[in-house]
DNA sequence: CAAAATTGTAACTAAATAGTTAAATTTTTC
DNA sequence: GAAAAATTTAACTATTTAGTTACAATTTTG
């Protein structure tokens, strides 16, 4: 009972599948993206332990096979939904960043953009929140970096604002979370705050709650500079 | 197949069970405590479909019928956890601000005490987060109005801080999810922050934490008074 | 174009899982 | 202290679930 599975058949390594899948792009058909695409979402919905392979293949049209084919097991699809879904909003993010001159219009395109990229793909701060919430340990290490890579920008930013003298001192971790946390939690809730009609109608659009946050990040962190304040 | 399902016997009804524990409070002996204990940290390790019936069991050392005495179904269970675990964390919080005087000391009350509550009851940001990040839909009504009493505290504060003269016009929602987003974020990733062993060494303490994240809040909210910032 | 590699399908299996049942034990109540 | 009610137990069932297998169709490559 307690005994080890003898697993009678290796799955194929998942490194190597994610690999080749990766090199030829135009090989990744549609049934793999479809897959992945239906996925993530589930993930996003439900979780690890809530997604079901059977649900998959009915939402996705596609035969469990296929899927085992594809992705090696569900921990396999797992890891390879996650580390896409991440890349695709932190990329972007990153690279409006560097566009972007000088520490206060980088902070503000760190905020803009990572709302903007988060909010087209809700996906994946409803993954984030819940992979912290399970203390992280399912990550994949390449999605890790990925949040990573973005706090680290934020940490640079924030340091080159001190040493222009126009951010106060600052912990880039809780200004992280501020940023991350307030935007995931508003980005995820909007189901919520939808199904609540019209009862205290205390909601901005995402566009409204951007400029109110990075207001409030900048109220935060920028060194008295007389600034218009249109809230 | 596709048949809905004939129940024999219908399990008792939730509400009155949860009524009956309620009214006796000694009734509810060790063993409901016990299972309650274990299920609220499994809901917020691995969530409501990566939690086991059978897990429970073995965990809290309580046989698999009790449990379905006690709480009827898994779901039943999970609405029970839910709801205490909210109350047990947002009652002491109104409790603290209620006591504190003036606006600015209730939103420092706010910001210091859901920061030691939730630090207490780390399970709480773990299920909020996970809970919102599904969509909210699977969350007790019980516990939602928890979330909105809180929701409620801080709009009141904010508005007689407007009012006072105090606080700038800010919007309620993008401050509340800025406080509870940072605090939720910074304590549910304790463990992943912890496993990265001293790579970067970017850690506050929670208190420093509570410390940068109310000077934050306060810079952003407070109209120009003198502060003295010992960042 | 033919052999080989890739991509797809339906039916199957073994294990895990939520929930049940009937009877034993403990606690409450008269 | 005995009847009744509440609580706990071990063994069982039906379903769901992840993962497999053998084979068919398609695409790639020499």
């Amino acid at each position: 009972m307690t005994q080890a599975k003898i697993k009678t058949k290796e799955p194929p390594s998942l490194v190597e599948h994610s690999t080749l899948s990766r090199l030829r792009a135009k090989k990744r058909g549609k049934t793999a993206n479809k897959i992945l695409a239906t996925a993530t979402e589930m993930f996003a919905e439900t979780g690890f332990g809530g997604s079901t392979m059977d649900e998959l293949c009915s939402r996705s049209g596609v035969n469990k096979a296929s899927i085992y084919y594809h992705f090696g097991d569900k921990a396999g699809l797992y890891e390879v939904a996650l580390t896409e879904l991440f890349k695709s909003v932190v990329e972007p993010v990153l690279k409006t960043v560097a566009q972007a001159q000088g520490s206060r219009n980088q902070l503000h395109a760190f905020i803009e953009s990572f709302a903007q990229q988060a909010s087209l793909t809700p996906t994946m701060p409803a993954v984030l929140m819940r992979e912290i919430a399970s203390g992280g340990m399912n990550m994949p290490i390449a999605a890790r970096e990925q949040m990573q890579r973005l706090l680290f920008a934020l940490k640079v930013i924030l340091q080159q604002g001190e040493e222009d003298g126009i951010f106060k001192e600052s912990d880039p971790l809780t200004t992280h979370f501020m940023i991350l946390g307030s935007l995931c939690l508003f980005i995820t809730s909007e189901p919520m705050r939808l199904a609540i009609p019209a009862e205290k109608k205390l909601d901005l659009s995402l566009d409204e709650t951007i400029q109110q946050l990075t207001s409030m990040v900048e109220a935060a962190l920028l060194i008295a500079n007389k600034e218009d304040e249109n809230v």
